[in-house]
DNA sequence: AAACTCAATATTGTTAACAATCCTGATTGA
DNA sequence: TCAATCAGGATTGTTAACAATATTGAGTTT
């Protein structure tokens, strides 16, 4: 299933458990071994260890000194209603800077990205919609913010771990036409009205 | 100036290097050697690595693969503002729920901190400054939610970072006198209004 | 002088072995 | 029977050596 990974290997198996965790591949408190996931990727335990400190810092597992990693507990509601605050935040920002200084080549990758969500939904892959509806939003944040990026990261990967919206696929189509329909005709407003109807 | 660590050193590494990177003592922009770390701490590569990823995750530095960490570069003042409307937004969640659930143990433990905080601005100790308001900010937002511990830990450095108020000793003082004072008579109002007037 | 080559060096990336710690379950003693 | 003890195995923490990659600078060509 997990092929040789040639250099930089501890970007790839983040990635990797990072979609594992999002689409709920593992449960909730357990815990989580380093020699296996080494036999999983073909690598030592070096690499994997990088990969699950930065998941950790990421918030999606918890460490314990000389015990390691497990998954996180999910967020109450309450401690989710903050998240969602907070990534709206800085999702606005990011939209409205995005809309005032992208390029035309800039918006021919959003319709990429979008045509690529499109597909996922079509397949009906939840694992390749989290990934697609993720890679769209980060295009954005990251444009108008490399700083904020990884805090941003860290803000949705949590949000679509305690409750997924990402399965009703027909919505999630419509909400990110609306999206980047108004952004790619420079219509702030509305680019920000129907983000805040679809970060929830 | 480093004694030897015993066992779990990634933690007190990272700890050493945020305290150094708060308060300054490294330009920005300016490249990071695990090596020079390594001996500097006693270690081998390995724990300093663990640290150097860490604060990556935190924004405090950049990454790029085959080159190393970087002090990351200055937040702009937009981004600072977005960075502290999030961190209010989070830490008065965080009051709300400390206020509600405190035991008198937790009362007595903020004092200490306070205490502590006190000390550090009598002997005009910036780095010991920087420490104890962390920690005394830290209390709350663990108490509250050590799911967003992590999360707010990031945001506050960074925002300190930027531009630290921490040198004007006597303002920080009375602040947090305010502050600990209205949590200790449990008024939320009052505590979230001197809050937002800390945290900016 | 400017641009290119390429070997020497410096630095990061990975690995396997070893050390420290935690956990489990059998044994022992009251 | 029950609790305490303690060996052993399992797991994480650290280290040093090696591999892969990037950087530097002297030498060469134009």
């Amino acid at each position: 299933m997990q092929y040789g990974l040639k250099n930089n290997d501890r970007e790839s198996i983040c990635n990797a458990l990072r979609k594992d965790l999002l689409t709920g591949k593992f449960a909730f408190e357990q815990p989580i071994r380093e020699q296996k996931l080494a036999e999983r990727f073909g690598t030592s335990r070096g690499p994997v260890r990088d990969a699950l400190l930065r998941l950790t810092q990421e918030g999606v597992l918890v460490y314990e000194p000389n015990k390691g990693v497990r998954v996180s507990s999910p967020l109450s509601d309450e401690e989710r209603d903050v998240v969602v605050a907070m990534r709206l935040r800085l999702e606005k920002f990011c939209i409205e800077e995005f809309i005032r200084d992208a390029k035309e080549h800039h918006f021919i990758q959003l319709s990429f990205l979008l045509e690529r969500l499109h597909l996922a939904c079509e397949r009906a892959s939840l694992p390749e919609v989290a990934e697609c509806d993720l890679a769209l939003h980060r295009y954005w944040v990251a444009q108008a913010s490399p700083h904020l990026e990884s805090l941003w990261l860290g803000l949705s990967v949590r949000m679509i771990m305690k409750y997924s919206r990402l399965s009703n696929y027909e919505q999630v189509i419509e909400e990110h036409n609306k999206i980047i329909g108004a952004v790619i005709g420079r219509d702030l407003e509305k680019a920000l009205f129907y983000l805040e109807e679809n970060v929830i």
